[in-house]
RNA sequence: GCCCUCGUGGUGGAAUGGUAGACACGACAGACUCAAAAUCUGUUGGCGCAAGCCGUGUCGGUUCGAGUCCGACCGAGGGCACCA
């Protein structure tokens, strides 16, 4: 007998596929559409098991769709513009468009194996001219519906080497090649108007069903609407022009508790003050040192500095504060200045400790209330609490309530306005570096900043270009400046920033529908195909890719490249886990750890005996070594092993681990299946009794893999593969019946393991390719049991059971029930205090 | 620091508020074999001879009934606007 030789059989059946054109989406008015789209890879040069997962579970979905009928879109392109082809360039010379092109045709060839349904013929990268060309064209579209702009903004500046770092290349608050202290420092950079769309896009979360809830939340959090008060405080002492300072407060009820007003580094009262007293440019000047992320500002030491400037207090002009500036408030939030109340906010109170300013408590608990010590009292805006320095509302009230009665009293007073306001910030797309879409923004002299004329795109990189010093390449460019105002035709100089790169993934989606348009979309493409029904990702995609691409898909309808109903842009979203491995680590003579390929590691030694300290389950990562490559995986086992692993086991949104028995497991069940397929004419006598009872599992298995793939929980149509596996090799039905138990088999599988399904379903006799053949359907009549075994509890324990038929009606369970031995045993002669009987599932006798 | 998620046997995990541990890995035992590999069969949460008792990170609450809902805490992970 032949065996399961995925080596033969894997390329054989990809052959035949491509042939078919099997994949190739068609625009095809008479069927419903399916887009399913998984997050495009950056072509690092290698996939790794998290892509192999992604695009698996992708698949699956493309398959099954298709096998229901539906014309299916399921494509692939490559995210290849960013820094790490610079860095490469950089490192190791060589050009940054040639390390990414060879990346692409390596990850594409290692992908191709896997047996994708992808649609390659629709393949693009965004560093294509022709794609960057069309969104610099729609960049010109933008800057006409005013939806772009320019202002400054705050970069991470390395001192040493001049140039602008990502947030990435800052470490511990220095530059990660030159090492210096990076500073703060302010550019004119561009940005798109996504803080217009503000609230749109907060309130069209409620629309998107079919995603992840805590991706809404998130989602809902990062726009950050608040309602709160703007007024002025009246300063004394400060210099010509700031006689007012604007703050902005979520808790204007704990006006009354206020100890301070805090302006951040870069307010203009702190450049006022700066210009004059080297004191204070000194601390403004030690608040710029580090980086601009909010999570370095956030977890700094909190330091202030007392201006000398005070304010009067809006509801007591006798009563006067200091003005500091403090390192942690964002001049991108609110007015920049905020008037701080210990009491109530952990991080007044620690600073109001470390410069020794009042601590005033506003509210307390309703039920004995104590003073703030090392603790601000926070509690939720719902709750009730006692206002002991309230000045509007009840005395007891919420939070909410006392916010809302402030702002009303402020505005009768007419010393403040109530205000909404959203944490999202406009999106800066400015890039100083080389490898990305150029803006289309030509310098002119006479006519200022001008879109370059659509007939001159699409604005190409130039290819001489060294990356020896550091910087911007296009800055330093010799000619690729120079240029001529499209308006007046004068020399003029071409923008020299290229676009952030999650602008080039903000429509990918939408260019697949018509990959080679001449223009960015192609209407009736678009029409049809968008959209995306089914998107799948990491999560940790949750908030600015999605948030992005939501945006992007409203400017692409303002601006005539998308229909209305694309501009959520995503119908369906999944968020999938990492795959993780254990890390196998030893230490050298001076105790620093030293990482260890898994290959090299056998039960928990490496070849030389030494035993390796094993830490569980961490993201695949090359620095940690506990990396396992797909193509090994391939290699040794098929793609369909590779595919069934990730598949099994762990529920898709959940990591998954990789475990080299895990793998040899999945192969061997693949071997196993293969087998039962072989033999079904020739294992056992067969005995047509059995017939009814296996084909009642094939029909639960197809219900429960259907329900399985429909509900994104693979790992449990595997575990009914697996069930249904168990059953065709434990029966003795006759051979008709196996036969056709796993030809379902072969169905079922395809989406999962699709050149097995193949193999076996042609074995089997099957007409045509599996790939092509429909769904089957469960026969309901199949599914049902006519009795039940219903547990009974006794006071919620569970004691005993009962077998009844499917439908008996409740007081005839409870008389059951009470006939019940173990029921009457517990029950010694007393009745009961209530019986519950939960129809088909549970009886709970309490007593 | 802030936002979000997760925590169940030796392991991955299953369980519309209703029998905790489906399915699988591993382990153990057996069959086949001269032997091994492969394959097949069985056992497998802990304690206990057993009846039974205890068990879903910890503590508390709601409920006839909680892995599931609520609150607090502990631990791990993702994001924080220039990594993609």
């Amino acid at each position: 007998m032949s065996r399961y030789e995925p080596a033969v059989t894997e390329p054989k059946w990809q052959s035949v596929w491509d042939k078919a054109g099997v994949f190739l989406a068609h625009h095809d008015k008479a069927r419903p559409k399916y887009y399913v789209l998984e997050m495009f890879p950056y072509p690092s040069g290698r996939i790794h098991m998290g892509h192999v997962r992604n695009y698996t579970m992708g698949d699956v979905v493309a398959r099954y769709k298709a096998s229901c009928g539906f014309s299916v879109l399921h494509p692939m392109g490559w995210d290849a513009f960013g820094m790490p082809a610079e860095n490469a360039a950089m490192e190791r010379g060589g050009h940054p468009k040639d390390w990414t092109y060879s990346n692409i045709a390596d990850m594409r060839a290692q992908m191709k194996p896997l047996g994708l349904s992808i649609d390659w013929t629709r393949e693009f990268a965004t560093c294509d001219p022709e794609y960057y060309g069309q969104q610099q064209a729609m960049f010109i579209d933008m800057m006409e519906k005013g939806l772009v702009y320019r202002k400054a903004a705050v970069v991470n500046w390395d001192p040493v080497d001049m140039t602008v770092l990502a947030n990435e290349q800052v470490i511990d608050g220095k530059g990660w090649r030159s090492g210096a202290a990076v500073e703060r420092r302010e550019l004119t950079q561009w940005f798109f108007r996504i803080s217009d769309y503000s609230e749109e896009l907060l309130e069209a979360l409620d629309g998107l069903k079919d995603w992840p809830e805590k991706v809404r939340l998130m989602q809902a959090n990062w726009i950050g609407k608040s309602r709160g008060l703007q007024f002025a405080f009246d300063t004394v002492g400060a210099p010509a022009g700031h006689e007012k300072l604007d703050v902005y407060t979520t808790r204007p009820d704990t006006l009354l508790g206020a100890s301070f007003a805090a302006i951040a580094p870069d307010h203009p009262l702190a450049r006022a003050l700066e210009a004059t007293n080297p004191a204070v440019a000194a601390f403004v000047a030690d608040c710029r040192k580090g980086g601009t992320s909010e999570e370095a500002i956030e977890t700094a030491e909190k330091i202030g500095f007392d201006t000398g400037v005070r304010v009067k207090h809006p509801l007591d002009p006798t009563w006067e504060m200091p003005v500091w500036i403090a390192n942690f408030i964002l001049m991108d939030y609110g007015t920049g200045a905020i008037f701080g109340c210990p009491a109530h906010d952990q991080r007044d109170l620690d600073f109001a400790r470390k410069y020794s300013l009042p601590v005033t408590d506003v509210f307390e608990a309703v039920e004995g209330g104590v003073a703030v010590g090392t603790d601000a009292f926070v509690p939720l805006k719902s709750e009730r609490v006692r206002y002991v320095k309230g000045f509007a509302g009840e005395t007891i009230q919420t939070g909410e309530e006392a916010v809302a009665t402030a702002i009303a009293y402020a505005e009768e007073k007419g010393f403040g306005h109530g205000v909404t306001n959203f944490r999202l910030r406009d999106w800066g797309i400015s890039r100083q570096r080389y490898w990305g879409c150029p803006i289309p923004v030509i310098h002119c002299a006479k006519c200022g900043v001008v879109p370059e004329a659509k007939a001159n795109l699409p604005i190409r990189l130039p290819d001489d270009v060294t990356f020896d010093v550091p910087g911007n390449p296009l800055d330093r460019h010799p000619t690729w400046r120079d240029c001529t105002c499209p308006q007046c035709g004068a020399k003029a100089r071409r923008e020299t920033d290229t676009m952030d790169t999650f602008v080039d993934s903000s429509w990918y989606y939408a260019r697949f529908t018509a990959p080679h348009a001449a223009t960015p979309t192609d209407a009736a493409e678009a029409d049809y195909w968008m959209n995306v029904d089914q998107y799948i990702g990491g999560v940790e995609h949750a908030i600015l890719h999605l948030l992005y691409s939501r945006f992007f898909a409203r400017a692409m309808h303002a601006t005539g490249h998308l229909p209305a109903k694309a501009i959520e842009p995503f119908n369906a979203l999944f968020t999938q886990g990492m795959v993780t491995h254990e890390i196998y680590m030893t230490r050298d003579a001076t105790g620093r750890p030293v990482y260890h390929l898994p290959e090299d590691v056998t039960d928990g030694k490496l070849a030389d005996g030494t035993a390796v300290e094993i830490i569980p389950s961490a993201k695949m990562s090359k620095s940690k070594k506990n990396v396992v490559d797909p193509m090994s995986i391939i290699e040794a086992f098929g793609a369909d092993t590779a595919r069934w692993f990730v598949m099994s086991d762990s529920p898709p949104e959940r990591d998954v681990e990789w475990t080299a028995s895990g793998a040899e497991a999945a192969f061997k069940h693949l071997g196993r299946v293969w087998r039962l397929a072989h033999e079904v004419d020739t294992r056992g006598a067969g005995d047509a009794s059995q017939d009814a009872a296996l084909l009642k599992a094939a029909h639960r298995a197809i219900n429960d893999v259907t329900l399985g793939i429909e509900g994104f929980a693979f790992n449990k149509s595997v575990a009914a593969l697996y069930g249904l596996a168990n059953a065709v090799s434990k029966s003795d039905a006759s051979a008709g019946a196996k036969r056709q138990a796993m030809t379902i088999m072969a169905q079922l599988m395809s989406p999962m393991t699709p050149h097995l399904a193949e193999e076996i379903w042609a074995m089997l006799g099957g007409s045509g390719l599996v790939a092509k053949a429909p769904w089957p359907k469960a026969d309901p009549a199949l599914l049902q049991d006519d009795t039940i075994i219903l547990p009974i509890q006794i006071n919620g324990k569970r004691r005993a059971e009962i077998s009844v038929p499917k439908d008996m009606p409740a007081a005839e369970v409870e008389k059951l029930v009470l006939a019940d031995e173990t029921v009457i045993k517990v029950l010694a002669g007393s009745t009961p205090k209530k019986l519950i009987v939960v129809p088909g599932r549970i009886v709970n006798v309490v007593i």
